[in-house]
Formats: C-alpha cells, sequence, structure tokens
RNA sequence: GCCCCCAUCGUCUAGAGGCCUAGGACAUCGGCUUUUCAAGCCGACGACACGGGUUCGAAUCCCGUUGGGGGCGCCA
C-alpha cells in the first residue's frame, strides 16, 4: 500500500519537479537551456531519483566526471565525451517506478513489505551530492539560472521594526549584501510592519542606525527609497487589498469569520485527536454580503487562501529539496480581521513587485516557503531562488532571543523578592512603569522595554549577556569584528582563513559555502576577535571607537573628555578587550575626588590586612613621592622602582597600595600612568584621604 | 501530538570514498613572562553520536536508532 500510485502526486522518475506548477515550468525550461536538455541537471535528478537502489554509488562515481566535464561539455570535444558517459550512466539505473510521497511511518512500513519506496524528500540525496561537490557545477547554475541569467541580481533584508537588530536579523542582512555585492546587484530594505498590535515606535530608526553602525548600507529602502517603493509595508496596503480582491474574484481566497475561541478549540481538537490541524475549508465560499453582514454582527472578517490540492517541493539552494505534502498545507490567513495583510501574503506581494530575484532567510522559515510557493502559484508569479539560513543558538543551545535576557532579569527579581530587597512599588519605579505592569511582567505576561530592563537589571545586579546588536555597541565591541564574526556563523570559504574586512567577504562570499548545522554564539570567541582586532588597530580606529562607545553608554565618567586625553587612555591600555576595558580601569580617574569609592575588600586585602603593611608602605612611599620635583610617568617609575628595591619589596607591594589609595580599586591602569595622569595634587590628596580613612 | 531540518573536539569549522595517525581557530589545562586587571609566548588535552549496509577501502554514500533544532498564529 505504501507504494502504490496516487495519480494526483504521480513523480515521474526521471526528475520531473514537484513544484512544477509552481513557476517551475520557466525554471526548469531555463536550466535546459542553460545546460542541454540531456544536460548534467537531468543526470543529477536521474541520480537523486534512484540514489536508494542497489548500485547507487557506482552511479555516483560515474556522475563525479560527468560533473567536471560539465564545464566543457558545450560544445567543443569534451560533449562527445560526456554524450557517451551519460548514455552508459542510464544504461545502468533503470528508471524507477513511480510512488508518492508520504509521511515516514507509511515509508517504513511500505519498505518491510519489500515495496520500492523513496525517501520522502530527496533531501539527503541532493544535500550528499552537493557535499561532494558533483552537482557544485548544477547548483551554480540552478542558483543563478532562476532569474539572474536574465535579471539583475536582487536581495532584500525585510526585518519587523520590533526592536533593536539581533544577531541572527543582522547575519541575514549581511548574507543578503554580500550576495547583492558578490553578483554585482542590488541589496534593499523593506519594513515588514504590518503588526499593529506589536508596533514598537522607534524599532525601525534602532533598527537602521545597527545596520548602519555594522556598515551595512542599502541601495533601496527607507531614508534613501528607490525604484520600487514605499519600502514600509504599512504604506503599501492597496497592493495587499488588490492582490486579495484578486484572489477573491477568482475563487482562489475566501472569506471566513471564525473568532480566535472558535479556531483555539479546533486546534485543540486536531491535538487531542493525534493529527496536524487544517482549516475547514466550506463547501460554499461566503459571498459578498456574507461578509458585510459578519462585519456587522461584530464577527471578524478575514480572506484565507483556497490552497492548492498538491505537493510542494521547496528548492532550497543549502538544504537541497525539501517536500511538503499536501496534507500539510493549510488555508492560512491572507488579510486579517483589521485588514492588514500578514506576513506570508505581503512577503509574496512585495517580493514579486520588488523583483526580488533571491531570498535568504533563516531557518524558521523554511516551511513558510511552502505557503509562499503556493501564493505564487495562485498569482502566476515566478519564485524566487531560496537558501535558508541555519538558526544561530546561544549558547545554552536554545534559540537567541530576547526574551531570555528577560527571563534572567526575572529570576533575580523575584529572588530579591522573596529576600525583602526589593519591594513591587520599588520595581515599578525603577521600570519607570505602574505597578500593575510590574506585577504582570513579573508574572512572565508581558516584556520590559529595552531601557527598563536594563535598569531593573543594574538594581539587582545581573549583568545582561549581549544578544542584540546595539549591546555588543554599548559593551565596546568594534563594529567590523562583530561583522566579521558573525560572517562566520554557518559559512566558511573552505579554508583556515578567519579574519576578513567587509570588502573581502564581498570577494569570497558564496551562498554554496553556507553550512547546514545550526550555529551556536561563542561569546568568548568573539572577545578573542575583539582583543586580537583593537591590539592591531591603527590609534585613530580606536579613538574614533572609544568615541562610538561614550556616545552609547552617557553614564561614563569619560565622557567629555578631550581627544587628548582619551588618545592617552588607549595608549596606556594596549591589552584592553573591549572599550569598555578602558572605560572601567580609568573611571576613577574622572570622578571628582570626594566621590571616590573604596572597595572594601580591596583596601582590607592591600592596605589593613597582615598587620597593615600595604598603610605603613603607603605612607613611605607618600613622602617620597611627594618630594618628587618632576611628575611625570618615567619618574614616578623610576622612583617607585628605587623605592621597591632599597626597601626590599617586589614593585607589587608597593604598587598595589598605591593604586588603592587613588583608584579605590585594585585595578587601573599602569600605576605610573595613573599617577602622572591623575597629577601631584590629586594623587597625593587620595592618598593623604586613603590614610585617614585607614586611621594611618 | 503532527510535520520539517540537522548531526566532525566543550564551541565555530576544514573535510569532494584512499591524501585522515581527522587540519585550523576559540575555550580549557600546564609552563614562561608580569606593578593590578589583562595581554603575550610555548606546550598539552580534545571529535567523526550509535547500529547496520554498499565498497577492496567510509568521517564522507544508503537505511535505521538516538540526540539537537525549527514550525504547527488574524507574529514576522
Amino acid at each position: 500500500m505504501a507504494a502504490h500510485v496516487d495519480h494526483d502526486h504521480e513523480r515521474a522518475a526521471d526528475g520531473e519537479r514537484g513544484h512544477r506548477d509552481v513557476g517551475g515550468d520557466r525554471q526548469a525550461d531555463r536550466q535546459n537551456e542553460e545546460e542541454g536538455a540531456d544536460g548534467l541537471g537531468d543526470v543529477v535528478s536521474h541520480v537523486v531519483s534512484h540514489h536508494g537502489l542497489p548500485g547507487s554509488s557506482l552511479a555516483a562515481r560515474r556522475v563525479a566526471p560527468l560533473a567536471f566535464l560539465s564545464r566543457t561539455a558545450r560544445g567543443g570535444k569534451g560533449a562527445a565525451v560526456f554524450e557517451r558517459m551519460l548514455t552508459r550512466v542510464r544504461e545502468r539505473m533503470p528508471p524507477m517506478p513511480p510512488c508518492r510521497l508520504m509521511p515516514r511511518r507509511a515509508a517504513q512500513a511500505g519498505r518491510a513489505q519489500g515495496a520500492p519506496v523513496r525517501q520522502r524528500s530527496g533531501t539527503l540525496r541532493l544535500r550528499s551530492l552537493y557535499r561532494r561537490r558533483i552537482l557544485v557545477g548544477a547548483a551554480r547554475i540552478a542558483f543563478q539560472g532562476t532569474a539572474s541569467m536574465t535579471d539583475v541580481v536582487r536581495t532584500r533584508f525585510a526585518p519587523s521594526p520590533t526592536g533593536y537588530l539581533h544577531i541572527g536579523g543582522a547575519r541575514t542582512a549581511l548574507f543578503n549584501y554580500l550576495l547583492a555585492r558578490r553578483l554585482g546587484g542590488r541589496f534593499a530594505v523593506r519594513i515588514e510592519d504590518t503588526d499593529q498590535a506589536r508596533h514598537v515606535p522607534d524599532a525601525e530608526g534602532r533598527l537602521l542606525d545597527d545596520m548602519l553602525w555594522l556598515g551595512l548600507e542599502w541601495d533601496e529602502g527607507p531614508r534613501v527609497g528607490g525604484p520600487h517603493g514605499p519600502y514600509h509595508q504599512s504604506q503599501r496596503l492597496e497592493h495587499y487589498r488588490e492582490h486579495a480582491r484578486r484572489l477573491l474574484d477568482e475563487g482562489k481566497a475566501y472569506y471566513a469569520f471564525d473568532t480566535r475561541e472558535e479556531l483555539e478549540a479546533m486546534r485543540a481538537a486536531a491535538q487531542r485527536e493525534k493529527r496536524g490541524f487544517r482549516y475547514p475549508r466550506p463547501a460554499r465560499f461566503p459571498s459578498e454580503r456574507d461578509a458585510q453582514r459578519a462585519r456587522a454582527e461584530g464577527r471578524p472578517v478575514v480572506v484565507r487562501l483556497r490552497m492548492p490540492e498538491q505537493d510542494y517541493v521547496i528548492r532550497d539552494t543549502i538544504l537541497g529539496d525539501v517536500s511538503v505534502r499536501a496534507q500539510e498545507m493549510d488555508d492560512f490567513v491572507c488579510i486579517k480581521g483589521d485588514g492588514w495583510p500578514t506576513y506570508h501574503f505581503a512577503v509574496v506581494v512585495d517580493d514579486e513587485l520588488m523583483r526580488v530575484t533571491h531570498v535568504l532567510r533563516g531557518q524558521e522559515h523554511l516551511i513558510n516557503t511552502a505557503n509562499h510557493l503556493a501564493l505564487q502559484q495562485c498569482f502566476g508569479y515566478r519564485t524566487p531562488v531560496y537558501a535558508h539560513l541555519p538558526i544561530i543558538l546561544n549558547m545554552s543551545g536554545s534559540k537567541m532571543s530576547k526574551r531570555d535576557n528577560d527571563k534572567l532579569v526575572r529570576q533575580a527579581v523575584r529572588t530579591a523578592s522573596a529576600a525583602g530587597k526589593l519591594t513591587p512599588a520599588q520595581l515599578a519605579e525603577i521600570a519607570g512603569c505602574d505597578a500593575e505592569t510590574a506585577a504582570r511582567w513579573l508574572e512572565g505576561d508581558v516584556q520590559l522595554d529595552d531601557a527598563a530592563l536594563r535598569a531593573v537589571a543594574r538594581r539587582v545586579g545581573v549583568v545582561l549577556p549581549e544578544i542584540q546588536i546595539h549591546d555588543f555597541r554599548v559593551s565596546g565591541y568594534l563594529p567590523e569584528v562583530l561583522l566579521n564574526f558573525i560572517a562566520l556563523l554557518g559559512w566558511s570559504a573552505g579554508d583556515d582563513r578567519e579574519k576578513y574586512t567587509l570588502d573581502e567577504l564581498c570577494a569570497v562570499f558564496s551562498v554554496e559555502r553556507i553550512g547546514r548545522t545550526n550555529a551556536r554564539f561563542d561569546r568568548d570567541k568573539l572577545l578573542n576577535f575583539n582583543t586580537t582586532a583593537l591590539a592591531a588597530a591603527p590609534a585613530e580606529r580606536k579613538l574614533a571607537g572609544l568615541r562610538d562607545y561614550l556616545a552609547v553608554n552617557e553614564q561614563s565618567p569619560l565622557r567629555g573628555l578631550g581627544d587628548d586625553v582619551l588618545a592617552k587612555l588607549i595608549e596606556i591600555s594596549p591589552t584592553a578587550r573591549i572599550f569598555r576595558d578602558i572605560d572601567e580601569k580609568a573611571a576613577a580617574l574622572f570622578v571628582p575626588d570626594d566621590r571616590l569609592e573604596y572597595d572594601p575588600d580591596a583596601v582590607d586585602k592591600v592596605l589593613t590586612r597582615g598587620d597593615r603593611a600595604g598603610l605603613k608602605t603607603l605612607a613611605a612611599v607618600r613622602d617620597a613621592l611627594a618630594r618628587l620635583g618632576d611628575w611625570s610617568a618615567a619618574e614616578l617609575e623610576r622612583a617607585l622602582r628605587a623605592y621597591s628595591e632599597s626597601s626590599g619589596q617586589g614593585l607589587g607591594k608597593v604598587a598595589q597600595p598605591i593604586r588603592v589609595a587613588v583608584t579605590g580599586t585594585t585595578v587601573s591602569p599602569p600605576i605610573f600612568d595613573t599617577l602622572a595622569l591623575l597629577g601631584r595634587e590629586r594623587s597625593l590628596a587620595r592618598i593623604d584621604a586613603a590614610l585617614r580613612r585607614s586611621g594611618g
């Protein structure tokens, strides 16, 4: 039973593509033109179709040289050899009986009964062929063949403006940018602001600023315009309405009036019966008048696509062919109750209208693509080239998201509350919201906005890990380093090289070299990258970077310092990993003397502990310093080294008490520079204050 | 629950059936250096998830198991 033929889903074994009628016609035709009717693509699909049969590895071995030859196969004497080998491969491989797509379990049952069953998606076969690069030649043709042979390559980044740009989004943007640059095409940004409920004011500006900070400039989009605008979906509603109208008129879509509760109940029922949910399509579609009546009654009115009853094959450049069976497809909503389009609908309409040729996006969109193929089919639109990027996970293995930070802080707040250290009223005040919102946040019902979350985190002493691009800017990373690092998440050039500038990436990037496995975001490695880059960067770059860091760190005491001082700070911090290191190390130098805070642990460890040896040293050194004529770093070093030698203690024993006395902590730039920067008066005053405080 | 994708050191990865005793980078550990924090230098540890199959030969091709991830919205 497993292998019986279902005429609707019959697929000829010699490589006929499942989505022929999804705009695949044109695609297949053009490919054939490229390769010749009996070209490599044909052989490959032949092999792919039969790979499950014995002798397949033999076939693969035969195909390898064919692929190699394919470059010379179009004309010249290579063609004859190519043809001969082609024939031999075909003779060895009889066509496989047609079969239909089926779930894994049915396939297993079929195989057990000895039926010829092909693996459901064919992805594995394609993938393995890709891996051996047998297909690379063909893949390149397929990848460019869909559109780029006749059109200029156009990629887009289509973020939803709900906050800052995050790592995954940045990588998507970067890859789209690189592909456009590599193929001499254009890169557009489109704002997908179709969710009125979740509209976050200002989010778009922040997102775009983050992109610019990274150096990702777009050819078309907000702020710069372009020939296919407007580039905000909120300004394109006419297009969507028009398109929906078309589907409605042609009977390819229909009105539906279900409430959320009704839908929820249906889904729950499906779950209970252990089947996937599909919207129950009515036998007769509601009329325009029915829709008006429903509206008058206050019922929600949406437009659903009448999903064509067929399998879809997503031809993905990275993943290979991914099949989605008809029974998995649903009559999804195209137009929401508020009259705005859903993502699926808007994306298909806009990608066509904006002439997008290549779609690179996260793998979380992979299955959605089937919906898009269906819509393209209904409109008669062509299908862009798809490439779904592996997902970036955080180190714990889950998807990276802002929610993690929310959770982290919430947990800390609960602990603090339980210990009586934080009252609900205080929480609300810190977060800058009313008590009710604060309570709801504590329950996990809502998320705090960025500033509020930061404020609360600071209060409960939680150091937030960087998640969004902006976080890395605030921490003091170099944008070019972050970009370099992100590029390596899921992509490699195939050699041992790891350091690239954006221009260099443009030159070597290729979609074929994007991997299929999810990548974890390794902060330690990024830190190392930044450390190395910072050490190697010219002084001007570092100064500009530090300025940028200060621009987004309002509370830093280094703010407002002149370039000469900042340059000096950079000079005396040659081993800083991020700009925050410089900031934290030098901060104490720039707070007023009477506001200097002493770290009790530092005071205890360095000054008072062990019979107050540190204080004694400090007092002795103070007098030596006071006698100095020239308060320069060089002179200070000479004096302190001389003292350390004459007193028979290591320099550390001398430097640390001074350090704690003048900075309040055990960490600062080199002690000589620290003193020089602080100046004679303030240095001595701070030392005196420290001696007084500790009763020295 | 249903569907889909994925699988090489702890992490990112290289790997085109024989060049693999599996390469590089980060992390870790040990040593050196050292005025703090760092940084630097030298060295070590460390992986083909498991079970079948194909093949003279498998990290690589096939099947299965296990594990991980994603989707199942009037979010995108």
